[in-house]
DNA sequence: CATCTGTATCGATGGGCGTCAACATAGACA
DNA sequence: TGTCTATGTTGACGCCCATCGATACAGATG
């Protein structure tokens, strides 16, 4: 329930986040690059992860408690197994504040895929 | 066999291609929005084929012969696998020239993905 | 303490997916 | 035509994963 990432992808470094790999177009990207990236990719290739994560992402403040996004068509634990998932790809980090549980975007992961995608095109 | 899109994500437009949705942190995505971007990112959501992707991207004039890039460690029913699925996603296309098969970016599918993460900040 | 609400975990199940060997197909060339 | 190379397809196998109901845990409140 602590807020250490289970699964970093961009490995957090002291104060930020260094992206893992160059840009996709730059050059081949090694096995050990495409493991780690692949696994960002994966987490948002769910309809419903990816629900969940845009209604984090769009959500006041870059935050969202739990019961403001569950209603995605699936049950309760369904939810909480996607969000466990976002959290250990390292796209969200989560909070308990009294009853509820809050979950942020990582603002830097999604500079950093653009990143991956785009080049330095994408600003952070 | 011919270069038409299986399952077409940014559905093509005449010309260009038409984003499927608006970023992530614009406003929660819809299920059928979800369900479309949800696809593209499944597409890379696995190693060999984001190796592969990656090959193609940043290989010379956006272009690749399969045997350019077909050293990936799995066999070669597999690459061939993998590519399709790629180009089933909309994010490679394929042309026949004599022996070789070239696959080939789209690029404006980059640049959409890229504004899906990021918002306008990644350009073209 | 008891109870209620919000969220996480467990165990099971069904379907999807990555992988391969074997085979099929397409083009080049003799 | 036959053969060789390059690539795609088929069928099977094993594993991962999305989903659920049941249950456990955490905090608030009485």
């Amino acid at each position: 329930m602590s807020n250490a990432k289970v699964l970093p992808l961009l490995e957090p470094d002291g104060q930020g986040i260094v992206p893992c790999c160059p840009p996709l177009t730059e050059r081949p990207m090694t096995a050990n690059e495409a493991e780690t990236a692949a696994r960002m990719f994966k987490a948002l290739g769910d309809p419903v992860r990816l629900r969940l994560f845009s209604a984090v992402a769009s959500h006041e403040g870059g935050e969202a408690c739990v019961c403001d996004i569950s209603d995605v068509g699936v049950s309760q634990p369904t939810v909480s197994h996607h969000l466990k998932k976002l959290k250990e790809a390292g796209l969200l980090t989560s909070e308990r504040r009294g009853t509820w549980v809050y979950y942020r975007v990582e603002p830097s992961v999604l500079a950093a895929m653009g990143r991956l995608l785009t080049g330095p095109a994408a600003a952070a």
